[in-house]
DNA sequence: CCTAGCATGTAACCAGTTACATGATTCA
DNA sequence: TGAATCATGTAACTGGTTACATGCTAGG
């Protein structure tokens, strides 16, 4: 399970709330992990079950008091394991917009190009995305944590998005065109 | 939810059991939809109550009976339903090996070097499974039921995997020469 | 006035995994 | 002799989503 791990992973950058992890993992690990608050809370707490993490009250007015985590040796022994760890062979993911592609024979020519089009839309402003907002976004966080090393692999799961749109772009224009000669 | 209608997809191609869909699944949408057994089974039965499928025993010996499953018209509706839907957003999906690398500042460079070096190999070995095992595998069903319309889409999903993993390597050896040049 | 953001959480439910159960046949 | 394939399922558990609950502040 990948969550905690995570979460960790973002805990060893310094202590912050859920609310705050949340908004982290929003803006920047959104295409590889992502989780709601109403997981994340529960999360954190059996974390600190496990002493992954500790956490301390710091008491508001008007709002529930915030509850910054704050992770341990125990929980960076786990995170490093877990960074550590070698897959044996590649995990399938689930990709439902492929899925239909798979099983479009069922459909009319016409409504499959339709489809097919729509994605193309898609995946452009996915791709504007990745190369200008969640650009923008690496280098704020550069500036304000200096975390510089870091920052190699943030940008390196950007330039990934980045080449996965291109691909995907370019499959489903070649798609089209099989669709319209071969069908 | 998508595994009920990836059986309807595969049961829109004629009768089948439960085992039958679950090798079908293994063999050609295992990255895009996978299930096990144990999952397949009650949501066969699922299906039948909601009349997406009925259902016909055949008397084995030495066996369960084998049961066979066919798709209504009630389950025909739902999956062009399915097919025929719009989404408004791309919907990210979990990526765990990038997530590793999203956080592999914490590990040194000679070992991120090794981890990025065993996902290459890996990923060679997949591209190697869409060029041979996957392609041969969808010429011997089209041979086998003569559904060529639908083979076009099945092809095509073939060749997403293919230019997946070529995409999927060059980035990984772009890391290895980033990781090298800038830690 | 209403929506978005801040800030915490619980409860009910659905999806998916792991382990268990049965039992015959074939192949290395 | 032991593993793989055939063929069906159930039970317990974990992961994740949806809905609910509270309540203040700032901005259009």
């Amino acid at each position: 399970m990948s969550l905690k791990h995570t979460l960790l992973g973002f805990l060893n950058y310094g202590p912050q709330t859920g609310y705050d992890l949340k908004k982290h993992m929003d803006n920047s690990t959104q295409f590889l992990w992502h989780a709601r608050l109403s997981q994340i809370y529960p999360a954190l707490k059996r974390m600190e079950e496990d002493a992954w993490v500790e956490s301390t009250a710091a008491p508001q007015e008007g709002k529930p008091d915030k509850k910054f985590y704050m992770i341990t040796d125990k929980g960076r022994r786990a995170l490093i394991e877990w960074l550590d760890q070698f897959p044996g062979e590649i995990a399938p993911d689930k990709k439902p917009e492929l899925l239909r592609v798979f099983f479009a024979g069922a459909l009319d020519k016409e409504n499959i190009l339709t489809h097919l089009r729509h994605q193309v839309a898609l995946h452009r402003t996915q791709l504007q995305k990745y190369q200008t907002e969640a650009q923008s976004y690496i280098a704020e966080i550069v500036i304000q944590t200096g975390l510089e090393r870091e920052s190699v692999f943030w940008e390196l799961t950007r330039q990934f998005g980045e080449e996965y749109e291109r691909m995907y772009i370019a499959w489903l224009e070649q798609a089209i065109q099989t669709t319209q000669d071969k069908l």
